[in-house]
DNA sequence: TGTACATCAGTGAACGCGCGTTCACTGATGTAC
DNA sequence: TGTACATCAGTGAACGCGCGTTCACTGATGTAC
């Protein structure tokens, strides 16, 4: 990507993809406005034409991450074809491979200390994320009897709770790095386990 | 805690004390060495006497960390006492307890980016940790019949990232704040469903 | 189509700041005799 | 018990560095006529 002339020409976007980069390789803190300048090949001062600081340049990585993060979720439950159980698995895949593929992303919307609610944006975003996780915990709780159904909300935060754990600890570096297990793998059996518990899967399946 | 003379007496204690708030208070990367040095009543060369580093101060708070961790795991679990479930939702609770009462250490361990095996005793202290949830995975197995038990190691790691993905989502005043239920209450509907799908607890229980 | 001018997006120099780290030092403590 | 001395744990001044931020500026682009 060769700077053209003395407009850079898409310098926000450039700047994002820097703040991207660098999330992913140091951490959130370990980012700093003047290296993504450096990055996108602009001078440090530059990038004050498109934010007001650093905290606003997160808030946008974070907010594209939310916005990508939501659709592929969404793209993944798929109105729950071919059946709804088949469509939670799918949204537990796209799930990792969404912190997987976008590290960066991931790390600015949950380990940045970026408040989702921030701005109004970032929190209507955010919240359309967790609708895709609310509406598929509704679709797979109406095969369930009302008297062993947990709230949809709760059941939305376990699976939630447990993809967040699940990449956190295993699906990088960190802890049990040496885990004997893929995430995909602690992730299909974990959830499957769980819908047994909630009597949504049979027994002896 | 006034100072006494010249000499500080405890300054190392002081120092991880002093961490301990900072990393609580402003995350993993907002702490400075200097600043915890102000903060134990000293100056900013004192540190220098007792750790090579800011690195090796985290990583102290974090071995702290480990061992107390593991301690209240394992004094949770009780050898199984008084039945192998009852002794799991302790630990459950004792892990939400710690992450709540130790905020500093859990995020050193977690979320400072030390890897756990940064050191030969850090990686001893992670790997008693997490042993705990390991015999209880085990123990907990033993009365399944040997077709439908996951591998223990499984297990635990289920169990572990339920538990920090509810720490880290719903534990502090993060995404869903505003989640109408407490840790504990997801932790306990969490594990109770999952101990119902691999068939340790009765469907109707 | 050409010219004048306003607007915009970048530059580069400068600043103040706090951090990490070093150094020669000094005051307190412990110990040998 | 007293004295001399070694050791140790702190001090405070100094440094180089990179960051965030500001400012007057300048080169490029767009537009009115």
């Amino acid at each position: 990507m060769p700077k053209r002339g003395y407009h850079h020409g898409n310098l926000r976007e450039a700047l994002i993809e820097a703040t991207l980069e660098l999330i992913a390789e140091k951490g959130p803190q370990g980012f700093t406005l003047a290296e993504a300048a450096k990055l996108a090949g602009v001078s440090a001062a530059a990038p004050y034409r498109h934010f007001s600081g650093r905290e606003e340049l997160i808030e946008a990585v974070a907010l594209q991450g939310y916005e990508l993060f939501a659709d592929l979720l969404d793209y993944a439950w798929n109105d729950g074809r071919p059946t709804p159980l088949r469509a939670l698995e799918a949204v537990g895949r796209a799930y990792l491979a969404f912190a997987r593929k976008h590290p960066g992303h991931y790390i600015a919307m949950f380990e940045s200390g970026v408040a989702p609610g921030a701005t109004p944006e970032l929190a209507v975003a955010a919240e359309r994320s967790r609708r895709v996780l609310l509406r598929a915990a509704e679709a797979l709780s109406a095969g369930l009897p009302p008297e062993r159904r947990p709230p949809p909300s709760m059941f939305a935060a376990h699976i939630w709770a447990l993809s967040h754990g699940i990449v956190e600890l295993f699906s990088r570096g960190k802890p049990g790095a040496r885990a004997p297990f893929t995430s995909e793998e602690l992730m299909e059996a974990g959830v499957g386990i769980y819908l047994r518990g909630l009597g949504l899967i049979g027994p002896d399946a």
